[in-house]
DNA sequence: TATTAATCTACTAAATCTATAGGGTTTGTA
DNA sequence: TACAAACCCTATAGATTTAGTAGATTAATA
């Protein structure tokens, strides 16, 4: 299941990719608009800020805008800040590998094997898609 | 991130699967071989069962064993008795739709577009996938 | 019939994650 | 200087996950 910090975090940057020119906007215009709790979309946007997707100005007039644009932003970049590892378990990622403890050999996992299919064909969808993709819908 | 239960559940069909003949397999057996904690496994087992995957045999020499051939089970079935929707929102999956609360119109929804893409994807490994391509790897 | 081996049922519990709320701080701009 | 905004820290209720514990029930077998 998608969290909804991702489904939040992608709603928020999409409306940010929508915008005319590149001007900040403040949280709570983008929180008002997409029908998101302020605070938790502050963590969201903080988090995306951290991770080099977006840019912030304090103060008045201030906010939040992208440091590129939407269609340098692959879906990959914002999934894995977001939601963490694309595939559904540790053992078939590429970024976040981890060992299963209880799993002696992964090359006979049914599971394992399983699961790589599963990563490429969603991998494939998130490689091909950009920001803007989703801004134009 | 895949569910330990869904993880646990695969293998223990696998094993299952793998078995000579039909007669029934304790879960004793099943727990050491595939390094699963036994009682947490007797619940797994125990829904597979209800959902008339597999069939039981109380008392002495009893166990579970497949109801149907392992071809004709398809991952499908499996992943959404232990996982859930297999997709990663509720607005898109056919099997446990719900509508978003924050979305006010789903066809416009950049999520909702991109997770169609996933769900399809996903849903394709799963239809082309049965627990017999499991058991021959 | 007594024993044993197995499933079944129910309750509990620790740990982690999720989604938020609150309050205070800092910084930039008018 | 006043204000508006991001920033930062903490707490927390609730849900979910992953088990563990205790016992009841059922069936084969000696």
């Amino acid at each position: 299941m998608l969290s909804k910090k991702t489904k939040y975090g992608i709603k928020a940057l999409t409306f940010l990719g929508r915008q005319e020119d590149n001007t900040p906007v403040a949280i709570a215009s983008i929180s008002k608009s997409e029908n998101i709790s302020l605070k938790f979309l502050e963590s969201i946007l903080l988090t995306l800020r951290k991770n080099g997707i977006l840019g912030s100005k304090k103060g008045k007039g201030g906010g939040y805008y992208l440091l590129k644009s939407p269609s340098e932003i692959p879906m990959t970049a914002i999934m894995r800040i977001l939601e963490g590892p694309i595939s559904m378990v540790p053992c078939v990622s590429l970024n976040f590998y981890e060992k299963c403890d209880d799993c002696p050999d992964e090359n006979t996992c049914a599971v394992h094997n399983l699961m790589i299919q599963v990563r490429d064909n969603t991998l494939d969808v998130f490689r091909n898609t950009s920001l803007a993709d989703l801004c134009n819908c």
